[in-house]
DNA sequence: ATGCAAATCACCCGCGAAGGGGGAATATAT
DNA sequence: ATATATTCCCCCTTCGCGGGTGATTTGCAT
């Protein structure tokens, strides 16, 4: 029984079979439509925006326009549709640009069907459901490393120069003298072996220490 | 029956009722044994290290010192223990300090025991529980702003003007010449109204653009 | 109490970078 | 065709940046 009330599910994904079993499972779950499915984003494109799904999952993969490239075009054509990545791949860079481009979850392709449409109802609950391993990724994307050599004003006053302010501007904010932030950034370069801003920057960067 | 296979778990929790009513869910569930609970991180200092648990659940409101501030001292004598935060709080500002302090995971007290228990296995296995809607402000905090006033071009400048880096320097590695990125700069000044480095990365920053 | 690290301030130098004004030639879409 | 993006060129002044060498005070730990 289909009614107005379920929740309306498209699906782009090439594999056939991965995309007619996935069609079926959320098809007879009580609650769930399926409005369309297709194995592009070209496909997609001539007909997503009738079909009007309130959730769709997205194959990383696909033949043509990826994914990733995808998923700014599909919000911009409905914008309050919750897309959902599904892949088999767990590439750092891959996950941050989906999440930024306005991706609502994202799942590996060995979740279990249950787990799926658990997700896409937590994605209607204002959630954001992610497979354990990402989660993780995502949250050690937070992590400050805390073993950094650098003293606590250092790091402070790292973060300000990392924001484009001048020292005589740091100092002003800081409360302290001008000289005094030229003394901090002197020790900071030192014990970071750079010499320059950028390269400060970069160092502290990469090692988390801000 | 208790073996050394189980998953040690510690609980640091101020109300004795939900202390000991998770000791007492925990506990009781095979594989899981419960090697100590504390009213505050004072009293788990003493003594948490010989008992030496994989996982900690960590309370934030505390009295004394806060499950915040503790976060990093437990992380300091208790390296490779795995801390998961339970709160009744969902503030961007303690949920982003908590993940930024080495935090595995964060739940809401409204977390049911089985979900709970869930967690720490998923912990124990290399993942990051969250409870759904803190998973969505963190995956938010990702998101771009996609209706940016700034071109591709400038968007791209601005980034590497926010890694501290010299027009010179930004113009070598574009390929392109200083005058281009001088001209992109006074461009991206105009749009955001903005006179500084500084101050066109804080609003850029702000309004997600970068 | 003594010692060490952290944080503060001082004055030197040279050079390049930053910010702002003007204008203009090519793409590249739509 | 027209707009927008991207590229490049010239002018100008001010100020910031990186580096050298030093001193002082504070606070924490042994």
């Amino acid at each position: 029984m289909k009614r107005d009330l379920d929740i309306h599910v498209a699906i782009i994904e090439d594999d056939e079979t991965i995309r007619e079993g996935y069609a079926f499972l959320i098809g007879n779950t009580d609650g769930y439509k399926v409005v369309g499915t297709y194995p592009s984003y070209e496909d997609a494109a001539k007909r997503i925006v009738k079909d009007n799904p309130d959730v769709i999952l997205l194959d990383v993969e696909l033949p043509g326009i990826s994914g990733i490239d995808a998923l700014p075009k599909l919000k911009k054509i409905l914008p309050d549709t919750h897309i959902l990545i599904l892949t088999v791949y767990e590439q750092e860079m891959l996950i941050f640009r989906a999440l930024g481009s306005g991706a609502a979850g994202y799942l590996t392709k060995n979740t279990p069907a249950d787990k799926i449409v658990a997700a896409i109802h937590e994605v209607m609950e204002g959630g954001g459901p992610m497979s354990a391993h990402i989660a993780r990724m995502v949250i050690s994307s937070f992590k400050r490393n805390e073993s950094t050599p650098l003293t606590r004003r250092e790091t402070e006053i790292l973060e300000q120069i990392a924001t484009g302010k001048s020292r005589k501007r740091i100092a002003e904010e800081l409360f302290i003298d001008l000289e005094t932030v030229k003394s901090h950034i002197k020790n900071i370069y030192h014990k970071l072996n750079v010499h320059s801003k950028a390269d400060a920057i970069k160092a502290a960067k990469d090692n988390k220490f801000i």
